[in-house]
DNA sequence: TCATTTGGATTACTGATGTAATCCTTTATT
DNA sequence: AATAAAGGATTACATCAGTAATCCAAATGA
């Protein structure tokens, strides 16, 4: 698996943006952030910018101007970043997260449903993992 | 609710060590440490000071050395990051890191019926949250 | 053609963070 | 008593992140 580079907060708000639609130019990036993130025109070129040294994000030039993209998934970054914050709060371990969160959430019955029915399935897929290690 | 001093990764290492057991000096936080960060002890006390500053952290004299502990606690803090982290990667929405990492994650039958027991729980005592919404 | 505007590139500045070293004072050692 | 060791306080310095402003070349308008 590659590097993934590493997005700072300011910088995710620009991605989002980028995944949610692509190819972009600068100023449709920025327009898209007006009402949203109160930043000067300027502040949003230097994000670009720096997600392009990080290459996060890459362009192909028309003209005088660019058409940003995405070079990499949100959804291997959403992946990545989850791993390490759940190693960095919860050592690592899924479980204590989702307890805390079933616990704590407001959740609809709906959700609740659709989050059994996964289990469910975990259930009927996996039951062998991890078996061999008692012995 | 009062405001949480932003702790950083490094910072955090500390935290947890007071965390586990405290009050403890800079030295034993330092010997704690050892052989699991490869900090020197002058960074250790560096971040201690800085969780001083930030009043994560409060200490008791003895003699001529301090004693250390926590002014937060893990829970809240654990609490508060998990939120923003939510916020900034899934928008705020639980339910989608949920799914995700039923789907994802390796758990163990019983985790899996830990996580179904607490699931019940919550369609009995929980189905009319938000009901009221919908007029 | 000359001035203006505009898009991208470069530079700027502040505060936080990682990672210490140096300084100063008090206590322990010779 | 003079010296060394130790603990906390202060200072250091590079990099990253937030937040822009300035510079420069090309396109546009007068």
């Amino acid at each position: 698996m590659k590097e993934l580079p590493k997005i700072s907060e300011a910088e995710w708000e620009v991605m989002k943006i980028l995944w949610s639609r692509s190819p972009q130019t600068a100023n449709e990036v920025i327009e898209a952030l007006e009402g949203q993130m109160d930043w000067k025109p300027k502040t949003v070129r230097t994000l670009i910018s720096r997600l392009l040294q990080k290459n996060a994000i890459a362009f192909q030039e028309t003209g005088r101007t660019y058409l940003y993209y995405p070079l990499v998934s949100q959804d291997d970054y959403v992946q990545t970043e989850t791993q390490s914050f759940l190693k960095r709060l919860y050592g690592g371990a899924v479980k204590p997260l989702l307890v805390h969160f079933l616990r704590e959430q407001k959740l609809s019955s709906d959700e609740i449903s659709e989050l059994k029915r996964i289990l469910d399935q975990k259930t009927e897929e996996g039951t062998d993992c991890e078996r061999r290690k008692d012995r």
